[in-house]
DNA sequence: CTTCAATGTTAACAAATTGTTAAGTGTTTT
DNA sequence: AAAACACTTAACAATTTGTTAACATTGAAG
């Protein structure tokens, strides 16, 4: 994970590059907004730590133009404020930013608040667009293409199918389908089955495969 | 770009007319919230500047008021404030404010939060205008055209359309729409389905599709 | 090759969701 | 001020989806 740190002082610069480089972060710097834009448009860091008060051009609009860079839209954005500033948290999250930090800075905190931010950000990529052989699932579209047609699916026989998608060939517990599609709702026993022989109805008996006293695989 | 000033000193309307006034906006006053309401409902301005203590109807009650009005969705409103008054910055938030300057009023960081919210607003130009099969929609003009023709939809009809349309395809669930296209307002569970109703009234009904249990999407 | 638990199938029913109309309220235009 | 329009809601209709019960079939263990 890259971080790209960026602030006036030379003495924060060094504090914040040790204690987020000994986590096993990859540091990049800049002293200005400029410079912040540019190593930021290069190395398209993970996530940005913004001092909120520099000269020229301050945190909050470096934070603006950085959200207006296309490249940069996943990428995280901190900012340190002077704990007297208060008009910058305020200011700062309606520019885009994601969290702040006050000075005096703790160590211990900024790294479980970085930490927590990339987390957050590594968690976010479920695939929503699964390809196997003929079949395509698009999640976002509520789409299942097969050989190129669209195949409607109800909600429930969508949501299963796409969750067996989400690993080909691993067989899923009865269990394992319910706390995932079901969530809290209880339902009886032959409520998967059904919903299994609906989808073998649209789709063809062949992909939907059933592990006898285990549970229910999708394999081509 | 047009900007409402509502303060009722005198002297606060003419420093604050005089300053963004050279910064080429067009400037229209009032001096209390009656007033302001009357005239941003005749000019629709592009910001409010509001300040929080007025006699009679105060800053906050206003921007109630305005964000009520339909036609003023899209007005920023920059509230300003006592530095002592911090209760208002909350208040102000929740009552539907982007921004606040604290009094005693600096011109240059005025002007330079003004600059900042209302190119943020010109920013969301992006994709303003969508073109999918026979059917073009531009958000500016407030225009739809079927085949070329225009097609007169009223301004939640529109902006539900067209708030479809950003991501052809996508299922929306219900919940997005009505925080993007109702914002805070909040709704009973037909009225999407009515103002749906009337889009393909005049739309037909292939554009519209309904995912039911999940939302709704256009699609050619 | 039986046996029997697990799974498949069907249809009926229940529940959830959406569609439609019309009426009430508020707003804008004439 | 009246008329036209826009928006929301309520009430009910229509439709789709989800679940279950009842019975049939399967396949692995003995």
């Amino acid at each position: 994970m890259k971080i790209l740190i960026v602030d006036d002082e030379k003495d924060i610069l060094e504090f914040l590059s040790y204690n987020l480089q000994k986590e096993g972060y990859e540091i990049f710097r800049a002293n200005n907004g400029n410079s912040a834009l540019k190593v930021a448009k290069k190395e398209i860091p993970d996530l940005i730590i913004l001092d909120v008060m520099m000269p020229e051009m301050d945190g909050i609009e470096t934070c603006e133009k950085i959200r207006e860079i296309e490249s940069l839209d996943s990428t995280r954005i901190l900012f340190l404020t002077a704990r007297s500033e208060e008009y910058s948290e305020l200011a700062g999250f309606s520019a885009g930013a994601d969290d702040y930090v006050t000075k005096p800075i703790k160590p211990k905190l900024l790294i479980s608040r970085v930490n927590a931010l990339l987390r957050r950000k590594g968690k976010n990529k479920d695939q929503k667009l699964i390809k196997i052989e003929h079949i395509e699932i698009d999640k976002d579209k509520h789409l299942l293409l097969y050989k190129g047609d669209s195949v409607e699916l109800a909600r429930k026989e969508f949501n299963l199918l796409y969750y067996l998608m989400t690993v080909p060939g691993k067989v899923f517990t009865r269990e394992e389908i319910i706390s995932n599609v079901w969530k809290d709702t209880f339902v009886g026993d032959r409520t998967i089955d059904v919903h299994v022989r609906k989808i073998r109805e649209k789709l063809g008996d062949q992909y939907i495969k059933t592990i006898k006293g285990v549970g229910y695989k999708f394999d081509v």
